[in-house]
DNA sequence: GCTTGACTTTGAGTGCGCTCTAAGTTGTAG
DNA sequence: CTACAACTTAGAGCGCACTCAAAGTCAAGC
């Protein structure tokens, strides 16, 4: 049973230090278990739990959500249905934001080809 | 030739006053021509302009990029070619930022999942 | 002629999500 | 024995993108 340092879960999340320990000020991470009393030693379990909060933000939720989430995390199986109701709810969210990426993405692309359009023509006139 | 106040601008192009005096203010957009030398009235242009800004806003581009942007249509057409690049650019960069949500919400869909059927088992017992 | 309301400006304030600082403790290496 | 590196805490600071406040101007309606 491998127990990391604060270091090691930074490298291995992807997140700073200062964020991990902020992270668990917060409430989104439990209580870390201390080596020597001081110094935290990270789980796997911690580190899987740490990847799936990086996945929730890096789709968007807010902190505040993501603190209600682990807050009945922490209240136990019963809450099991919620939470899956909160995640599919923050599943149509993301879809419904790619959706808008697309459409705005669209309209971009097609002014980059009016703007190339022009840019084409000046060039044969200069030739 | 309609021209239109700011209020009438906020609601057609979905920005407040506020921020609509705060982006001409940093640049985004050009000084707007006034009405009994104080009053803002808005073109058609203005517009189309204001709303592209928004488009590049809602795909991610940050103040300053679109500050970037702002300052090269006002140097000019020979300033095209740049302008092009630079949306090509930040086309790459919301399918990348697209490519990440979709891989992340697959991850969390497959949470969900799991979660339900065990949702489903404990409903099976209890019946 | 006065009130009302929509506008004006400059500059301060807000919320989010970190990010950093300062001061202190601990354990290993030389 | 001491220096150093890695950790600890509480709280301050920061960057972004707005958002609001205060004080003032101006035209139209009663």
């Amino acid at each position: 049973m491998e127990r990391l340092t604060i270091q090691q879960v930074a490298e291995a999340t992807g997140l700073s230090v200062h964020t991990l320990r902020y992270y668990e000020r917060i409430g989104l991470i439990h209580s870390i278990d201390r080596a020597h009393n001081t110094h935290r030693r990270y789980t796997e379990d911690d580190i899987w739990w740490i990847d799936f909060l990086t996945k929730l933000r890096a789709t968007g939720m807010s902190i505040q959500q993501m603190q209600d989430y682990a807050e009945l995390q922490r209240e136990g199986d019963m809450t099991l249905p919620e939470r899956v109701d909160m995640l599919r709810e923050h599943g149509k969210q993301v879809e419904a934001h790619m959706a808008e990426l697309r459409e705005n993405l669209r309209i971009i692309r097609s002014k980059i080809e009016y703007y190339q359009a022009v840019v084409d023509e000046q060039t044969a006139e200069t030739t």
